[in-house]
DNA sequence: GTCTATAGGGCGATAGAC
DNA sequence: GTCTATCGCCCTATAGAC
C-alpha cells in the first residue's frame, strides 16, 4: 500500500490543462486543480509558484536546448548559428503536437498566459544572446539577433499549431519570409556608438 | 468648495511611480498608492485594472502614433515601412526621457511588470502587422516584419536608455547590427505553403 | 498544514455636474 | 430628472508566512 500515488505534479499539470481547456483559466481555482488530481491546494503551490507556472514546465528544457544548439553550432555568423537552434527545436517538438495545440489554445485565450509565455520566450532570447556573447559575438549584435532568432521561432510556431506543416518545414518558410521582408535593409555605414 | 480634486488618474500614476521606485513593486499595496493620491483603494481599481496597469497609459498612444505611421509611410517594402514607424517611435519619446528611465528601472527590477511591458509590446506588434495587412501586406509576412519592428523598437529603446544618445540614433545603430546580423540570409526558393 | 494579507470584483449609496 | 466619479463594505481566491 503506497502513502501516496506518484508523479502528483504529472497529474497536476493535466488537471490543469483539462480543466483550463473546459472551463478557462480564471473560472479555475487552484483548488479544482489540486482536487483533480486528488492532493491538497497547498501541494499545488508547493509544486508550482503561481497558477500560470503549471503549464510552463517544458519551457527551461526547451531553452537549454537551444542554447546547447547555439553552443555546438559550426556556423560563422550570429543568424547562422540561430538557424541550427530553430531545428533544435524542430526536433524538441516533433511529439508533442497533440499537447502544443491544446496548450496554444488555452493560452490564446487567456491575456495573463500570454504574458507568462512572452516572458519565457524573453527569457529564451536572453540564454541564446548569452550564449552568442559566450562564442564571441558583440552584445548589441547577440541580443538584438537572439531577438529576432525568437521572433522566427514564434512565428513557425504558430504556423505550425495552425497549419498541417511539420515544424522544420514551418521554420523554412518563416524563413523565406523574413529574407524577402528584410531585402532591401542595407549595410550603412557604421554609426556613432 | 470642490467635492474632489481633480486629476485623480494622474496622481495615482505619480504615486505608483513614486511608489513603486521608493520600495519596490511588491511591497507596495493598491492602498498605500490610493492615500499618497488622497483617494481610496478601490478607486485606484475603478481607473486601472491592476496594479500593473498604472504604469502603462501610454502604450495606447504610442501604438496609435506607429500604426499611423504605418498607414501614411510612402515606402513599399514592409521593412521600409517599419523605419518609418520608428521614426514616429523617435518623435513620441523626445520629451520623455526622465519618466521613461525611472519606468524602465522599476520594470526591469520586476518580472511581473516585465511581463506587462512584453505583452504591450506584443499587442502594438499585432496592431502593425494589421495596419500592413490593409497596405496589401501578405498576412504571415506581415506579423513577422511587424515582429521584426518591435523586436527593432525594443533594441533601441534599451541602448536610448542606458546610453546618451537621442533614440533616433539608437534606432540607426540598431538597424545597423540589423543589416550586419542578417547579412548571410539567403532568399530561398518559394517553400511549400 | 494552518493562518493571513492582498488583489481585485460586485453592488448600492452619495454627491456633484448637466 | 440623468450621468458620472467616488466611497464603503462585502466577498473570494491567490499566494506568502509561519
Amino acid at each position: 500500500m503506497v502513502r501516496w500515488e506518484p508523479d502528483a505534479r504529472g497529474r497536476l499539470q493535466r488537471a490543469a490543462l483539462e480543466l483550463y481547456a473546459e472551463r478557462g483559466f480564471e473560472a479555475t481555482t487552484a483548488h479544482d486543480i489540486a482536487e483533480r488530481a486528488g492532493v491538497t491546494e497547498r501541494t499545488f503551490f508547493r509544486h508550482f509558484a503561481d497558477k500560470r507556472e503549471v503549464l510552463f514546465d517544458g519551457s527551461a528544457r526547451l531553452q537549454q536546448a537551444m542554447v546547447a544548439a547555439v553552443t555546438a553550432s559550426p556556423a560563422a555568423s550570429p543568424f547562422g548559428v540561430i538557424v541550427d537552434a530553430l531545428t533544435a527545436a524542430a526536433e524538441f517538438f516533433a511529439d508533442l503536437r497533440d499537447w502544443a495545440t491544446k496548450r496554444t489554445a488555452v493560452i490564446a485565450a487567456t491575456p495573463s498566459l500570454q504574458e507568462r509565455e512572452l516572458l519565457k520566450l524573453h527569457r529564451m532570447s536572453e540564454a541564446i544572446a548569452n550564449a552568442l556573447v559566450a562564442r564571441g559575438t558583440e552584445p548589441a549584435q547577440a541580443a538584438l539577433a537572439a531577438d529576432l532568432g525568437v521572433a522566427v521561432f514564434h512565428r513557425s510556431f504558430q504556423s505550425w499549431i495552425s497549419g498541417d506543416h511539420d515544424f522544420g518545414s514551418c521554420v523554412r518558410t518563416t524563413l523565406h519570409d523574413f529574407a524577402r521582408v528584410t531585402a532591401d535593409v542595407s549595410v550603412e555605414p557604421e554609426p556613432a556608438r
